[in-house]
RNA sequence: GGAGGGGUGGCAGAGUGGUCUAAUGCGGCGGUCUUGAAAACCGCUGUGGGUGAAAGCCCACCGGGGGUUCGAAUCCCUCCCCCUCCGCCA
């Protein structure tokens, strides 16, 4: 959510940020900012009518007490017809609060000065390179190959227990997927410093609003419900990362300064709908509708913000370097960003089967946005409450870092090599058929 | 699923229609005293919004929402959450 005040003391800055984003939101901006007059001009009206009842409420008080009912009486006659003036502008108050407010949450977040301008992927700006594409005496299978030869993944009865787009793991296969949860999640807690949570997966839907997820994205949920009883549903929500609840562990506190920055990594399954997206339906783990993820979260006061964005894309990159494989990191531009974001990194996994990049982990700093939302806030050593930057980052999501994985280390002999670093996971160096 | 109890400031805890401007205690911050500290004493100590250059003034908030009333922490309706016991269950 953005700063109501923002839009106040700076509409044309505003509407220029989000222009950037080619989105048309800019038009917005006086919609939303007529509400506010309106509310705040009935406001005004109404809270000077509301300190004159409350003088006269104590007067009657006083009277009554002194046994002057018919003086009383005749005040009671007097401050009625300004309790029904009351309730009539309170509505009014109410009813542009909401309407405003309801505009405001469906508004992006403004990109950072720094994020380059542009309309969509094409426009993305490459920002570094580790390794190189690698080489094969032999035509390199495709993870769909791979896993069907050496039974790592069983796809027909994994369609045949939920439908297309779902995975059954099976053998090394599944042995494989736990053991990089686990590697991940070491890594981070280990070395990088995070504090490891498990998320209930199940979440209301005030953390999908938190994070930005909702109202603008409802369709591209699974949503719950208890038993048959349809009043239930609406409530709680299948996560679609692990972003949602755990950004909003702390929601509606405030934290004390000292205690930043926090920072949590968190091992989930992640489930989307993928209504409407394009590769769906497509045989193979590209685009599934539940998939693995170890997520990074950190919240952090605003001067350390883009730093903390910087390492957070290092700590993500530090898993594709341990495990061999070829990875870019991108920039997102203004208009290929998501919702939530002022500055988002996505770093993209060669995958020589596919003979493309895949998108394993995208890092985003979303400054106060979500924070406003959640009303998440810390207080400075001045004894002032601000809302603090929120990031999130994939460290990374799993099914396409086990199609990256497999299809790089494949052997001529149809084997995979497991990297070193895995090894101690999986408990073996070798999987073949 | 059934029965019962509860939700008040950082914490504990009073308050059941009118100086509630929410008692009191603890904790925290500042001060007096002291060589220093403790004790004692004094003062301050929540969140959001409106207005204003600022100081300030005003409004709202006792789990959320709605209602009754001139006036609600207090009465009514409704929802949420927590606790205890019973049943079922991994």
């Amino acid at each position: 959510m953005l700063d109501i005040k923002l839009l106040r003391e700076k509409p044309d800055f505003v509407r220029e940020r989000l222009a950037t984003r080619n989105a048309g939101d800019e038009s917005r901006v006086s919609e939303v900012l007529a509400l506010d007059e309106q509310r705040r001009v009935a406001l005004a009206e109404v809270e000077q009518l509301k300190a004159k009842r409350n003088a006269v409420s104590k007067e009657i008080g006083a009277l009554m007490g002194q046994k002057k009912i018919a003086e009383a009486d005749a005040k009671k006659a007097e401050t009625r017809a300004i309790g029904d003036r009351i309730t009539e502008l309170d509505k009014i108050v109410a009813e542009a609060e909401s309407a405003r407010d309801t505009l405001l949450a469906r508004i992006p977040n403004l990109p950072h000065g720094s994020v380059a301008l542009g309309k969509d992927a094409a426009d993305n700006p490459e920002i570094r390179v580790h390794g190189s594409r690698p080489d094969y005496a032999f035509k390199p299978l495709t993870h769909i190959e791979l896993a069907e030869k050496l039974k790592l993944i069983d796809f027909a009865r994994g369609a045949k227990l939920s439908g297309s787009g779902f995975l059954l793991y099976t053998g090394w296969g599944a042995r494989l997927e736990r053991a990089l949860i686990n590697f991940l999640l070491d890594l981070h807690t280990a070395e990088h410093g995070y504090r490891e949570v498990a998320p209930p997966y199940i979440i209301g839907e005030h953390c999908m609003f938190g994070v930005g997820q909702f109202p603008k994205f409802k369709d591209q949920a699974y949503a719950v419900q208890e038993g048959l009883d349809g009043s239930t549903l609406g409530k709680l929500y299948l996560l679609p990362t692990a972003e949602a609840p755990v950004a909003n562990i702390h929601r509606e506190e405030i934290l004390p300064g000292a205690q930043l920055p926090v920072r949590y990594v968190a091992y989930s399954p992640c489930f989307r709908a993928e209504a409407g997206a394009a590769g769906l339906g497509t045989r193979g783990m590209i685009r599934v509708h539940q998939f693995d993820k170890v997520e990074l979260i950190k919240i952090v006061t605003p001067e350390t913000g883009y730093d903390e964005l910087e390492q957070l894309v290092t700590n993500a990159e530090t898993v594709l370097k341990r495990l061999g494989l070829h990875y870019r990191v991108i920039n997102l531009c203004t208009g290929d960003m998501g919702f939530s974001s002022s500055k988002t990194y996505d770093i993209e996994v060669w995958a020589p089967g596919q003979g493309s990049y895949l998108e394993v982990s995208s890092c985003s700093n979303c400054e106060d946005y979500q924070a406003r939302r959640m009303n998440l806030r810390y207080k400075t050593e001045a004894g002032e409450n601000r809302f603090p930057h929120i990031l999130n980052g994939s460290g990374t999501a799993l099914a396409r870092l086990f199609v990256a994985l497999v299809e790089t280390h494949q052997q001529a002999d149809g084997s995979v090599l497991i990297p070193e670093a895995l090894r101690p996971y999986i408990g073996t160096d070798r999987i073949s058929a």
